[in-house]
DNA sequence: TAAGATTGATATATCAATCTTA
DNA sequence: TAAGATTGATATATCAATCTTA
């Protein structure tokens, strides 16, 4: 052991292969949110989130998630998520209600119209992510990925709905 | 081989593991992206593109770039770039002047300012990306990272300069 | 005419209040 | 008083023009 001890204050710098892993997921993170933005913006006319919000509704049972439940699973903050729900309210995709068990809650449901408009464009989307993400992978790549995504999820928010889908993972 | 023949406009839909990984990948864009735009807002008050903008001029020869070129290398479009420039034109930390070998092009060169502004600002974040990104991975993770996130990018665009760091990858 | 860059109008994200119910 | 949700002001992203030089 050489060299002076690193002193907690000090800069821990990257290594090359750190280097070079982070330019590429900085890339990932830019490149591959704006391709599925773009992607659904022209054949449908939402966003990204939009897309997550409506998919995560058309998931959950009866159609109907907590506002707040909602915001954790489309990954966004609920100030935004008000503000996307009320857009998508006025398209009449969703309606909002106060939750009857507890008023300080509110309910959003996924209306036919929002369910008709899920149905009509999920499959082309689909298809965008299989074409930009699953086609270029191997399969061991794809539990690689998961692997990676949990533990770098697991350390922004132990908390966070993708880590808890399959109880023991 | 039992059932029909898939057609080409049927939808192929995702596996269970592909789900998966596209929810926790989905997860972690969000999250990771919105993380590290906060540190950068609260440390330095500039976004993570502002960051990513800095960054690369600061590594640049003669600290200069082609604004088409710092485009690419922050994975970002020319308009947004031109947005962003003329905001840290602005606070000093760029300075743009047409290329003197053609016209047409416009050169960015990070002021003494702006290095400073790099030099105080960029421990910190390296010190945050390393706690959520790399501190949670292993070594082998790390690669596949990088081999992962360079199929995907190929697939979006051959052309990405994260895919041409090394000659031979 | 084409390539690179910028501008302006519109849409959306963000953050700090504020509101509402328990 | 606290939790959940919304609102309003400001900042930023996006896309379609437009501008400039070669």
């Amino acid at each position: 052991m050489s060299g002076p001890a690193s002193q907690p204050d000090e800069p821990r710098w990257l290594t090359g292969d750190e280097r070079r892993a982070w330019m590429t997921l900085v890339g990932v993170m830019a490149r591959l949110s704006g391709a599925l933005d773009a992607q659904l913006r022209r054949d449908a006319g939402i966003s990204h989130f939009d897309y997550t919000v409506l998919a995560a509704l058309s998931e959950a049972p009866g159609r109907t998630l907590r506002m707040s439940t909602l915001a954790a699973l489309a990954e966004g903050s609920l100030p935004r998520l008000s503000q996307v729900v009320a857009r998508l309210e006025a398209k009449g995709w969703v309606q909002r209600t106060p939750d009857p068990s507890d008023g300080r809650y509110t309910l959003a449901l996924l209306t036919a119209d929002g369910v008709a408009k899920v149905v009509a464009i999920a499959p082309g989307h689909v298809e965008e992510v299989r074409r930009l993400v699953f086609d270029p992978l191997t399969k061991a790549q794809v539990h690689q990925l998961t692997a990676i995504g949990h533990r770098i999820l697991r350390t922004i928010d132990p908390e966070d709905p993708c880590l808890s889908e399959r109880p023991g993972a």
